[in-house]
DNA sequence: TTGAAAGCGCTAACAA
DNA sequence: TTGTTAGCGCTTTCAA
């Protein structure tokens, strides 16, 4: 048995310590628990309580600073109003800044957003998404690691809103939102053939993340449609680290017939212009580029970087937008893929002939 | 009266679905509730359950893959394993690096956190904090926008567990970790002291920011100690925005004595260099610079940049320590500076004589 | 060594 | 138009 009484037996004859919960509003006010919580949850409305009434609530409520507790609600309710953010990692300005439009518009709504970092590990993944579930979140957004999550696939069966962005479960049927990414990709190769171009390096990240695969094929379907076979070695690159990358830039580089590289994602492109640098070969006179994504320094080195940005902000609309339809009892939504943009600026010439 | 008999009358005279929660599992074990949820919260040695019982609810537990309702334990608890974090942009590498550390570090010991942008507005900080406050998270990790925040000061009064990051509160007591901003600053002037320059410019950001303030206090030192008293009209910023720093940029260049600029934070770097490229200024022949913070791109520019690294997992372990000591109803905390560190590159030469 | 029972503060069904 | 009441699922005190 509870033994801990809030007030004081002295106070507790005395005029009673402000309300601090609805129950005691109501019994301050002379109302009840139920009318309480029906307005301070605005449905005073729909449920016809008298204008007085509300009004005399609202007014207490602001009075005594009245904050319902929303563990009680979200216990009772089975809404939290709450979501999971899961993103391979944060650090990567294009996740960050996915993570910051997506915060701000679900704060505004009311929502509050966990944030998980899943380092880039499908196990760091599935834990982070089993925690978040436990912990009630309303809902999901996560740009996978992998191509395949089994925590994942058991949420979705469940029923369970979850929309992937960036980088799509090709198992899964769920909303999905991110750039086209072959299409964003073909818009670098074209840029370079028009340019003059036709033998292209591809600079590509982990053939393990599917966002990579789809800018694979954006880059082999470009350079075909133009009637040019891309040989294998002109696709270089294992992973996502700026090491790796460079690697497989210098293998690149190492190769003279090609005259251009894309760089097929904003990590790797570091590592490309530190090959280069190794190389010492100019840009643009001896090679042209064009790189992934666009960023705050991408017009101060020199030359200035041709770019492809990511349209960051609709893909982070987009996203909520899906999860919010999903919430509200909607079907599940289609995939969404939205187009990117070139940026031109003096990282591509002409080829140059040795 | 609620009617929703969770199974169906046939099926409740049947076998028992499996438990979903903890008192169906103490009624499929025939033992009490009390008893399931103290051997589940490890509690059972403390509290001398059998071994036996103790190994039979944790083998149920698994079995039937029990996840105890942590809405329903935190309500009753009145802890939620739940912290908030509030940064200001989010989409600042510096912040996105701090907040993956930190999310991460939380993580692994079972805390959830909150992520939360303020957009740099005081207003937003103060509607994010108390949002944050009444979801009951544990406590907050806050980079503070201002000099003040009254909901903040609200909170700390009351005791609530908070430790601020980057920026100090001035007229609060509460535990904080951050860079030593103006030892920051001062290694930076130091830097370009010791190539033999004395008429330093110095780009700052905005004064309405403490890290700021201490930063521009420290260039200020390390000058005067060197014997050279700054003009007013070396010191130039007025916000972090990159047209503005660009901006107060153009008028330090307009100086024709200054032979060197450090600039003190991140984002104002950016408008800094693009002034210089305006301007036609090569570096390091015409000026040298030394710039905050460090960032994957700063060595492949032209020149390499010679940069300020401060040390964010530093920063962000030394919080999650001070926080989780407040958490654990320690006192609180004093305030940590960390030491930053120079990283030497290409962007210092010897002072240019026009 | 285990069980009983009292809530945490709220929502929502139903009654009045 | 408002009140009564039964829980949501758990933790924790106290008794046995």
């Amino acid at each position: 048995v509870q033994r801990k009484p809030r007030t004081t037996p002295s106070a507790r004859r005395a005029a009673p310590a402000a309300p601090q919960n609805l129950a005691s509003l109501a019994r301050h006010l002379g109302l009840s628990l139920a009318t309480v919580s029906l307005v301070l949850n605005g449905r005073a409305r729909a449920l016809r309580i008298s204008p007085e009434t509300e009004a005399r609530i609202l007014q207490a409520a602001r009075t005594f600073q009245i904050q319902p507790n929303r563990l009680a609600a979200s216990l009772r309710s089975g809404r939290t109003a709450t979501i999971g953010l899961v993103v391979p990692d944060v650090a990567n300005p294009f996740f960050a800044a996915l993570a910051q439009q997506i915060e701000r518009t679900l704060r505004n709504t009311g929502v509050a957003v966990f944030l998980s970092d899943s380092e880039e590990s499908i196990e760091v993944e599935e834990a982070s998404l089993h925690e978040l579930h436990q912990r009630r979140v309303d809902g999901l957004i996560l740009a996978p690691v992998g191509l395949q999550n089994r925590r994942l696939e058991a949420l979705v069966k469940k029923g369970f809103p979850v929309v992937s962005i960036d980088r799509v479960l090709p198992h899964l049927a769920l909303p999905h939102v991110s750039t086209d990414h072959a299409g964003a990709a073909r818009q670098a190769v074209v840029a370079l053939l028009e340019a003059g171009h036709r033998r292209i390096g591809c600079l590509r990240g982990s053939p393990a993340a599917y966002s990579d695969e789809e800018r694979v094929r954006g880059y082999r379907a470009a350079l075909r449609d133009a009637g040019v076979e891309p040989a294998d070695d002109w696709i270089a690159g294992s992973g996502f680290t700026r090491p790796a990358a460079r690697e497989a830039a210098a293998q690149l580089l190492a190769r003279p017939e090609l005259t251009a590289i894309v760089s097929l994602a904003g990590q790797v492109t570091l590592g490309l212009l530190e090959a280069i640098r190794d190389h010492g070969r100019r840009c643009p006179e001896q090679l042209s580029i064009v790189a992934f994504d666009e960023q705050p320094w991408c017009s101060l080195i020199s030359p200035p970087l041709t770019t492809i940005e990511q349209p960051i902000a609709a893909i982070a609309a987009q996203a909520v937008a899906l999860l919010q339809h999903r919430l509200n009892g909607g079907a599940v939504g289609a995939a969404i893929h939205l187009p990117s943009r070139l940026i031109h600026r003096s990282s591509v010439g002409p080829p140059f002939s040795s």
